[in-house]
DNA sequence: ATGAATCGCGCATAAACGTGCATAAACAAG
DNA sequence: CTTGTTTATGCACGTTTATGCGCGATTCAT
């Protein structure tokens, strides 16, 4: 049992934060968990339900407050692939740093998977990773203010860039749309488009993880040639020529740990 | 027996040290480890628990954090009668209106429970409360940009009351530190009380939920006097004298839906 | 359609709780 | 030293709370 979960109370208050936070649960799950039956799990959920924390579904509990808006439908693609990548990019931060991470959801998790204790300094337009980083010890953060784009969820303005002027970033994960090998990186909101192309300009080091689902895509506002990234960082199901290609053309391309469930034994 | 604890009185102020240092405290170890009956435990911990140093939960208590702990522990304290405050206040809501919501858990309650399609403009100096709306369609979201402090959750220093003048205050929540009658409402950080006085200079209605834990509770920093704040939110077990002073003072008193839980029938 | 998992409900049980009362130690005053 | 008072404590008893289990009903997946 959970050292700090030996009160029901707790318990409750344990399981109503998750909720709280938009994340889903399962009754048996939190009964291994916490070491009680699952009817006592199902007690706590009928509660919390009553106050309008979560719904109660077949198996446990939906969170209540987050609306299925377009950023937590882009939250729940591929999650795994995004936290293998992101735990490839963790390699690259050093102590002491200063690095931007933009408004994406490969960043936020990037952003969970941070140590408590990683001395580093982080400038982000995105609420959410501002929100993820908050209770960590070791990491400044610092937000960018202004109007927040519901689409990007993140501030993305002309301001937000003399905002960012504040600031020397050493390195900076781009928050990627659509790339393609030929093309480039490019963008579906032009605000956001422009703002990031400032950003590569201000940043000394950039950086972009690429799902494998966004390569060969397009979007109609260019941000930079392929060439204008100096990491990018890739699925190893990723195609071996756009990989030569990018090497070839001066990048540095890493992979991510394959999928453990993918593997052939 | 400990050594330290020969005497009733050495035995609490352990119990009581324990609490505010944010440990949770079991009713049959305490009285294992201080060799006295659970009884005696229960005692100490009912004086403590109307001391305000705790909250008391089925098999002990659990630490009641003071304003000045850090964030989470705050989001944990009570959150029903916050919820019920939060509920309250949001009648005062119009639409069209710009509110300002000011880093607090009560009033990160209140954004959680804005419907979806309110058409408010909210404009914040924390993190949370502005993840929480992201993906409300209906709602606008601004936020104060900058170093986030990570006791206050949000933005507290000098340039965000620069920042602030962009906006204009229709209403505003003040988070609470600790409010006594006399004395008014006061808060731990310096910085965050010099930043909530200037908010409450600019918005042309101020508004301040209270739960009841922090009636008659002090704080280093003054912020305003009593009738320095336009609405008190107070739960319906406040004192009586005290909402017949504020009121008789010229605030308006609105209060909380009662606890269904505590209600006779 | 059929089997497995989950659910709701009622009941039993154990632990924790509050209250009233008696006891004993500590303490103050005569 | 005695007496009365306060304080802390333990115990008994009835109540509340949290939990687990059994059973039939429901839901899900195949």
């Amino acid at each position: 049992m959970r050292d700090s979960s030996r009160f029901p109370t707790q318990r409750k208050q344990t399981i109503r934060n998750r909720l709280l936070a938009g994340v889903p649960v399962l009754s048996n799950d939190l009964a291994a968990e916490f070491g009680v039956s699952e009817d006592a799990i199902r007690r706590d959920l009928r509660s919390l339900s009553a106050e309008g924390v979560c719904e109660r579904v077949y198996g446990g509990a939906l969170p209540l407050s987050t609306a299925s808006g377009p950023l937590t439908s882009r939250l729940n693609d591929s999650p795994a692939e995004k936290s293998r990548l992101a735990a490839r990019a963790l390699d690259l931060i050093c102590a002491g740093e200063t690095v931007f991470l933009d408004s994406s959801s490969t960043n936020l998790s990037l952003a969970r998977q941070m140590p408590q204790v990683l001395g580093v300094n982080i400038v982000t337009n995105s609420v959410l990773i501002a929100a993820a980083l908050i209770e960590r010890p070791g990491i400044e953060v610092n937000i960018l203010g202004g109007r927040v784009n519901h689409h990007v969820g993140g501030r993305v303005d002309a301001k937000a860039l003399d905002a960012l002027a504040e600031y020397s970033i050493d390195r900076c994960f781009l928050g990627a749309c659509a790339f393609d090998p030929s093309e480039g990186l490019a963008g579906f909101d032009r605000d956001d488009v422009i703002f990031k192309r400032g950003l590569l300009e201000m940043a000394r080091s950039t950086a972009v993880m690429l799902t494998t689902e966004k390569l060969g895509t397009f979007a109609p506002y260019r941000i930079c040639k392929p060439t204008g990234i100096g990491t990018y960082i890739l699925s190893p199901d990723a195609g071996q020529t756009l990989r030569d290609g990018l090497s070839g053309a001066g990048c540095r391309v890493l992979l991510a740990e394959p999928d453990p469930l993918k593997e052939p034994i």
